[in-house]
DNA sequence: AGTCAATTGTCAGCGACTGACATAAACTCC
DNA sequence: GGAGTTTATGTCAGTCGCTGACAATTGACT
């Protein structure tokens, strides 16, 4: 089902490990680590696909092949995180309220995130690579899309959890909104930090999450 | 202070009103209405950035004069909104609360909204252009960024009226983000609704933030 | 081994964008 | 109102991201 892009062949299985598909596997993973080495020490919009291309020894015709443009070669960890974050919130046990199912889930991907990620790139170039987007506007405008789009596909995940609609109950598309625009902030806050571990990364979040409860929607300066 | 443009000039006022700044902004006008009206009726992606000097009769240099990119033509009526927002925001009683602050101002905004753009695109291009934008990825990625950018402006402002420091009380940084998450739900949904008049975009947003209170946090199985 | 499908490189071309230079227009001051 | 100085504009050449088309190579399956 998932194949690793160049045509998706009528009869290939793509699915089984052919010589073939592995050397496509191991040409995209190439391609992904030579980009986010490049965007990291040059920069992204001073790394041309070229440049990519020629550290992998293809042509860039077949970069273009693997990645529908320059920016998808920044992604590829995001979407693992992404998925990994979905699956997430479906596993959470049903008795949980929606809040706390997403508090839950989103504990587990960050404290899971390296160890997913690890295979394909090493922490420390995964972290600059967070910073590179975070501080480039072509890719941060990427990235902020690509978070619109996961809180569609969280928001029928938490209305399914519910037995809800929704189209006709609003809940769960505001309550997700909400929820992301405050994990956003902790994220971001953790990108600006100068010691970006897993740790700080950590505490940035139980620190924007503990804001986040009823109180805050309230008057403050009673507090 | 705000000059239209083509080089800052050193000694230039650029407030006053000369032949000179009169005809830059005349241009300025007419680059990004005709932008609109080429997205709009087009798409943005079939448009040429030449197609939009031509109709204005400029070269397409000087269409890269006034603006930085393709993009940028079609986010001159989100810069007036914003400034508006901010405005509104600040501009809000200081005994209301924060929430309430934001509620009022969002409303204030969108109620005028047509009215402050209509001086320089026809209310019907201005609602067809939101559509296009919210279908375009290239568009709607860029639209994301700018509205990041806007919460934290609106995060000092909200930061400043409570007189705390935002980087040691997280609050007005939380509130904002999940506030901005909900806001941009109902426009969104404003926007993929069939009929697109102020009146609907009033109802889209009150339905959503009327599902926004301390109730969204808990379980909502007891409803 | 031979056939078939899928990946790859090469090439030509489009569109977004930029720096450099020359021209023409508007502003300034006398 | 004319001389000199900014400042906007057009032209040109060039880079980079990206795509379609074609031919050559390589893996897969019998």
């Amino acid at each position: 089902m998932t194949n690793t892009v160049p045509g998706a062949g009528r009869r290939a299985p793509s699915c089984v490990t052919g010589l073939r598909e592995r050397k496509k596997q191991r040409t995209r993973g190439a391609l992904a680590r030579a980009a986010m080495e490049l965007f990291t020490t040059q920069g992204y919009e001073a790394t041309t696909v070229d440049a990519i291309a020629d550290r992998v020894d293809v042509s860039q015709r077949t970069f273009f092949r693997y990645f529908a443009g320059k920016e998808d070669a920044a992604f590829v960890v995001d979407e693992i995180v992404e998925e990994h974050y979905v699956a997430a919130v479906r596993d959470r046990p049903a008795h949980e309220a929606p809040m706390e199912a997403l508090r839950g889930a989103i504990r587990e991907t960050w404290q899971e995130l390296f160890a997913a990620v690890h295979e394909l790139v090493p922490a420390e170039l995964h972290m600059r690579m967070y910073q590179v987007v975070e501080s480039t506007p072509a890719l941060l405008a990427v990235r902020l899309r690509r978070q619109a789009q996961l809180e569609q596909r969280i928001t029928e995940v938490v209305a399914r959890r519910e037995g809800l609609d929704p189209r006709t109950d609003l809940r769960p598309q505001v309550l997700v909104a909400a929820f992301s625009g405050v994990v956003r902030t902790a994220s971001q806050a953790w990108g600006q930090h100068a010691d970006v571990s897993p740790e700080t990364m950590r505490r940035s979040l139980e620190r924007h999450l503990a804001v986040f409860g009823p109180e805050l929607l309230g008057g403050w300066r009673a507090s």
